[in-house]
RNA sequence: GCCGACGUAGCUCAGGGGUAGAGCGUUUCCUUGGUAAGGAAGAGGUCACGGGUUCAAUUCCCGUCGUUGGCUCCA
């Protein structure tokens, strides 16, 4: 006999060798039918696999993101199986479950599906799927291994195995079809009752692009017909949010084929919205005892020599731009940092001065490749809300946790609550990817996570996505297709004071090196009006909506009266407009929902006769007729239980 | 930059070897209206751009540009 520990803490005793599946059925009938997978100690096992020692058992059904993993999994192999058999001959790489759905990278030869194809494998990979195949794991010795697939000349499969070692190699079959495989499985292809496939898209084999492209497969899969339908539904629902379209339907900013790729023009609208936003950060800011200074949009080459930007960069970027006098040279700024370094320099400073912040709404400008080019999350000119630190060594962590409270207070304020926390640090593998040395690079990350740690922030690690001179802390958010974009971000950098010679006075009046903190609350304003636009769907909040109000006559002999209420709107300042078109209120009640403008303000002979307005909100609630300052006082106050100030 | 898809009216899209269509928007007229579409008429397109095939190309082929889904990159 052996002993289960199941999640709850009870204990089963069993007979070695009892399967989880089984286990399962002592617990309860229903739980034996919808078991998928199941993980023993930690190791992700099958539920047919036998248990032989004391461990801790924890049983998955579609309805735990070890299940959803488990069955996506098995979806690849059965889609695996599909393309093989209609295109014979290609070779098959890795097919892993992601966090919707699965893919599968396939070296196809010649003849690459593309998505007319798309019915017809789904139509393979279903049949298979409802024969019923159950998967079985199987252990193969590495030779074997190499064999079957130097056999079958699948030279991906032969350099995977070759890095795996004698004795953990498994392969999973079921039907006729056999892959390399650690593991994971439903218990049979039958389970699967609906598979779509989404796309395709090249990917570089083992994610490098010097190596071969392959064609990654992308499809989802359900238990339930109607599970898939509801997918693609929320899909198209997501759709309806996103950026680019809203953007262009709330008239808040375009590109121009003429101006440029990835250069965005930002409409009245928009650019209203987004000095909003600047001011609403300036007033937290200037709480938080930063300065305002203004840089130019260029600098000579020489500056990014010396900051490191140009070595890193510079192949490619936007080319130097060259003046009349010779030798001489000036990059558009990708970067604020270099210019604010400057700043600093322009004046000796005392340890009594720091820390020094400078703040900045700087535009930089990236030749990001072409293929990155998205909406208005990332282009090639954009307005970070940049500010640099300089502190001494003692207060880098009261500073660093004074901006996670501001950064925390910029997300809270505009309702982002699904942030993720990042500490992004460098890889320990690839020391050529960073400038300075190991020591301060290890203070720099040590500092972050003690910050993070002591504000109580629930963070992860990545290693390898630290900037070329320093460690940051990233705040991720999710856009409307569950794409990360980061979009605050706070950095600690002892290479650029180094880089740039930047000193200060200390009390045992020797000159030391002070300390960077580069930090960007929004991220960038493009960026992140785009995630807001996605995150609200265009319902901004009231502060920072365009259009707060949309006055709407009844009849045109009304608009006399309207255009009164608009001024003493506008005295108030509420910013509202009037539609005097020659439709019916019923048409312009519609296009304002539309327009998501939160307040209707219904003007007619009855409100005319009481010097008032009949105030319909944004969905349909009823205010009921009052008065302008009742309004006025309902905008406010709403504004005020929103706006906090920092 | 790489792989795939796409590019037709301001927007959303249909069409297809014989020089184009719908809905919405817009303009004009009628209507003067009460909480999600009142009615009528009109304007608007070198079918992204450049080549090729063809008697004939918006349609087929090639290239360029742009957009887009990924990959790589992201100071």
């Amino acid at each position: 006999m052996i002993q289960v520990t199941l999640p709850d803490g009870s204990i089963k005793k069993v007979d070695k060798g009892t399967t989880p599946f089984e286990v399962a059925q002592q617990i309860s009938e229903g739980l034996a039918r919808n078991v998928i997978s199941a993980k023993y100690d930690d190791i992700t096992i099958e539920t047919k696999t036998p248990l032989n020692h004391d461990g801790k058992l924890v049983l998955y059904t579609w309805n735990d993101a070890e299940g959803k993993k488990a069955f996506w999994h098995s979806s690849s192999h059965v889609v695996a199986q599909a393309l093989e058999e209609l295109y014979p001959g290609i070779k098959l790489t890795i097919g892993p479950a992601i966090e919707n759905g699965f893919y599968y990278d396939v070296d196809f030869g010649e003849h690459t599906p593309s998505d007319k194809d798309f019915a017809t494998i789904e139509k393979k990979a279903l049949e298979i799927a409802r024969e019923k195949h159950d998967f079985r794991m199987r252990e193969v010795s590495k030779s074997d291994a190499l064999n079957y697939y130097k056999e079958k000349d699948n030279t991906y499969k032969v350099e995977l195995i070759e890095n795996l070692e004698d004795g953990e190699i498994t392969f999973c079959d079921h039907s006729s079809f056999t892959d390399l495989c650690r593991g994971g499985h439903i218990p049979n292809t039958g389970i699967i009752k609906a598979i779509k496939i989404l796309n395709v898209a090249g990917a570089y084999w083992r994610g490098d692009e010097n190596n071969k492209q392959l064609t990654r497969v992308y499809g989802i899969s359900f238990p339930k017909q109607k599970e898939l339908t509801a997918y693609l539904e929320m899909l198209e629902e997501a759709k309806k949010r996103d950026h680019r379209k809203l953007g262009r339907e709330l008239g808040l900013f375009t590109f121009s084929q003429k101006v440029g790729q990835g250069l965005p023009l930002w409409l009245p609208k928009g650019a209203a919205l987004r000095e909003r936003l600047e001011n609403f950060l300036k007033k937290a800011q200037k709480k938080a005892g930063y300065e305002m200074v203004v840089t130019p949009h260029i600098g000579q080459k020489e500056l990014y020599i010396t900051s490191g930007h140009y070595a890193k960069y510079g192949e490619d970027s936007f080319q130097p731009i060259q003046t009349p006098k010779e030798d001489e040279e000036f990059l558009l700024k990708p970067m604020n940092c270099p210019h604010h370094c400057e700043v600093y320099k322009s004046s000796p400073w005392s340890y009594k001065d720091l820390p020094i912040r400078y703040a900045e709404f700087g535009t930089v400008y990236r030749y990001e490749q072409s293929g990155e080019l998205h909406g208005l999350t990332r282009v090639r000119g954009f307005t970070q809300d940049d500010a640099h630190i300089f502190c001494t060594n003692d207060q880098l962590n009261e500073e660093f946790k004074k901006v996670i409270d501001l950064t925390l207070y910029v997300l809270g304020s505009l309702g982002f609550d699904n942030f993720r926390a990042q500490v992004s640090v460098r890889d320990l593998e690839k020391p050529e990817k960073y400038i300075g040395d190991v020591a301060n690079w290890e203070k720099a990350e040590q500092a972050i996570i003690d910050a993070a740690k002591e504000k109580g922030l629930d963070y992860v690690i990545e290693t390898g996505e630290a900037a070329f001179y320093g460690p940051k802390l990233d705040f991720m958010i999710k856009d409307a297709l569950g794409r990360n974009w980061q979009l605050g971000t706070i950095q600690v950098d002892y290479n650029l004071p180094e880089r740039f010679e930047l000193s200060y006075k200390g009390s045992d009046n020797e000159s030391h090196r002070p300390v960077m903190i580069h930090r960007a609350p929004f991220g960038s304003m493009e960026r992140f009006v785009a995630l807001l636009l996605e995150h609200t769907g265009g319902n901004f909040p009231l502060w920072l909506i365009p259009e707060q109000a949309i006055l709407l006559p009844v009849s045109e002999k009304h608009e006399k009266y309207a255009k009164k209420v608009l001024n003493s709107l506008e005295n108030n300042e509420i910013r509202a407009l009037i539609d005097n078109r020659n439709e019916t209120v019923g048409k312009k009640i519609r296009e304002a929902e539309l327009k998501k403008i939160p307040f209707m303000l219904i003007v007619g002979e009855n409100e005319e006769g009481s010097q008032t307005v009949s105030v319909r909100r944004h969905g349909g609630e009823d205010h009921g007729s009052i008065t302008v300052e009742q309004f006025s006082d309902l905008v406010s106050n709403e504004i005020n239980a929103t706006l906090k100030s920092f």
